[in-house]
DNA sequence: TCTGGGGTCCTAGGACCC
DNA sequence: TCTGGGGTCCTAGGACCC
């Protein structure tokens, strides 16, 4: 059996977690820059605040009803999310970790009966709730996309206590006919449009067709959807440790459009990936770089660069690149050498670039590192520096020792629009929470 | 004024091989 | 007039997730 477990409007949680004043008051978390809602307490939702509404268009709103705003804080999210993470290994035979605030139990039949595991399942509630302060919702079931429903179900009714158990048929097909389609995991806009034309509206409509039909309309993916469902155990996900791709990227509060300022955050961006390629044991073989305008044809700043109905990349003079290394590497100052020459090669003065990034791929471990025949570089003495550098960091802080062209830190705070930022509680000494008797 | 960021998997089609 | 069959690898784009 599998059992999802998956945090309750899980940013809003983590920032209630210091500020229990805001128990049963609306909440929501914004995106960078404050650009959009990304979390919402159980109270603005009933607001009608929807998710991924940008703040402007529901200021009135917030005002009116005193909605309370938090600026992203990824550091405090990241932290209990490794608490949540940590607590929910000690139960289970095998835990896969989904996302920042959900993740796959599995449990083995012959050792735990279903009432078992909805018994430990209301233990692990508990054990979150009250160990570490963040509310958690857990769905039992014998296949994923079933646990995912289940766990919904979890949250939707407080009778269960937070774990709902979906283990017999009959359950099953209750538990779906009452299901909405498009809240099915796996089931996309594109899809659910396909599947109401067909007269499916519900999961059981779905779980109850041909399975032909699922496969004709949504090939392998919705044909899997399908047989989970129906209770079948199709293993869509792993207890994976490496990313195929790292990415760091950003939407700038006002258009970047020099050359050094746009060094500047290339060069944080590329060494957050690098650090993070690092720390999985890995070499990359491809960076992609991109620098574009917005993305929004009525942004007056970017609108004389904006053709209608063509590709961004190509008729705007935004830039695009993949570029490749003959030897793959996970050094930073050598992975950045490649990326600025072609930023600058291609970078236009005075363009508005609204948001940039860089991607890491063709990611590949340090077991299957291949040296070259004509490589001049001295990996040895890039390597031991690399590492020294880390080692430093490690002790002294993120980017005590970083390359000229990154951002200094101060300054970077202030470019960044984050008015409503809370702070690191749990993992800043400077932020630790003080207690007045 | 103001519109997020980081991922995965699948498919079709092109280039290339013998 | 008539132009194989089987395979691999790579890439761009689509769809989906939180």
């Amino acid at each position: 059996m599998y059992v999802l477990a998956d945090c309750n409007n899980f940013f809003v949680s983590c920032e209630r977690v210091f500020r229990p004043d805001l128990e049963g008051r609306p909440v929501v978390v914004l995106s960078g820059n404050d650009g959009c809602v990304v979390s919402r307490s159980n109270e603005a939702k009933a607001l009608g605040i929807k998710m991924g509404v940008p703040l402007f268009k529901i200021r009135d709103l917030v005002s009116k009803e005193g909605v309370v705003c938090f600026s992203s804080n990824f550091e405090l999210y990241g932290d209990l999310s490794a608490r949540v993470m940590r607590t929910l290994a000690r139960f289970a035979d095998r835990i896969e970790q989904y996302s920042i605030d959900e993740a796959f139990l599995s449990f083995d039949d012959a050792v735990y009966p279903a009432e078992m595991l909805k018994t430990l399942s209301e233990h692990i509630v508990s054990e979150i709730r009250y160990g570490i302060g963040i509310p958690i919702s857990l769905g039992i079931a014998p296949s994923r996309t079933l646990a995912k429903i289940a766990s919904k179900y979890a949250k939707r009714y407080a009778g269960y206590h937070g774990a709902c158990l979906i283990d017999t048929d009959d359950k099953r097909r209750k538990a779906l006919a009452d299901f909405a389609i498009d809240d099915v995991w796996g089931i996309g806009r594109r899809s659910v449009k396909k599947l109401y034309a067909a007269g499916i509206h519900t999961a059981l409509d779905l779980a109850d067709a041909d399975s032909d039909l699922a496969l004709n309309m949504m090939h392998k993916p919705g044909l899997q959807t399908w047989q989970e469902l129906n209770g079948q155990d199709v293993c869509r996900i792993d207890e994976l440790v490496q990313h195929l791709t790292i990415t760091r990227s950003r939407t700038f509060a006002k258009a970047i459009t020099t050359l050094p300022a746009m060094e500047a955050y290339v060069a944080d961006f590329l060494s957050a990936c690098a650090n993070k390629l690092r720390r999985q044991g890995s070499y990359c073989s491809d960076i992609i770089l991109f620098a574009l305008p917005s993305r929004f044809m009525d942004n007056p700043g970017a609108e004389q660069f904006y053709a209608a109905d063509v590709d961004i990349f190509h008729n705007t003079g935004g830039i695009y690149t993949n570029i490749h290394l003959a030897v793959p590497t996970n050094v930073t100052a050598e992975l950045l050498e490649h990326v600025l020459k072609v930023l600058r090669g291609s970078f236009v003065d005075g363009y508005p670039y609204k948001r940039a990034g860089v991607i890491l791929t063709g990611i590949t471990d340090a077991s299957t590192f291949q040296t070259q025949l004509f490589d001049e570089r001295d990996r040895n003495r890039d390597n031991l520096l690399q590492s020294t550098i880390d080692k430093l960091n490690s002790r002294h802080g993120k980017n005590t020792i970083r390359l000229a062209t990154q951002l200094k830190t101060d300054e970077d705070k202030a470019k960044l629009h984050n008015e409503y930022l809370s702070p690191c509680y749990s993992t800043r000494l400077t932020d630790i929470i003080t207690v007045k008797c």
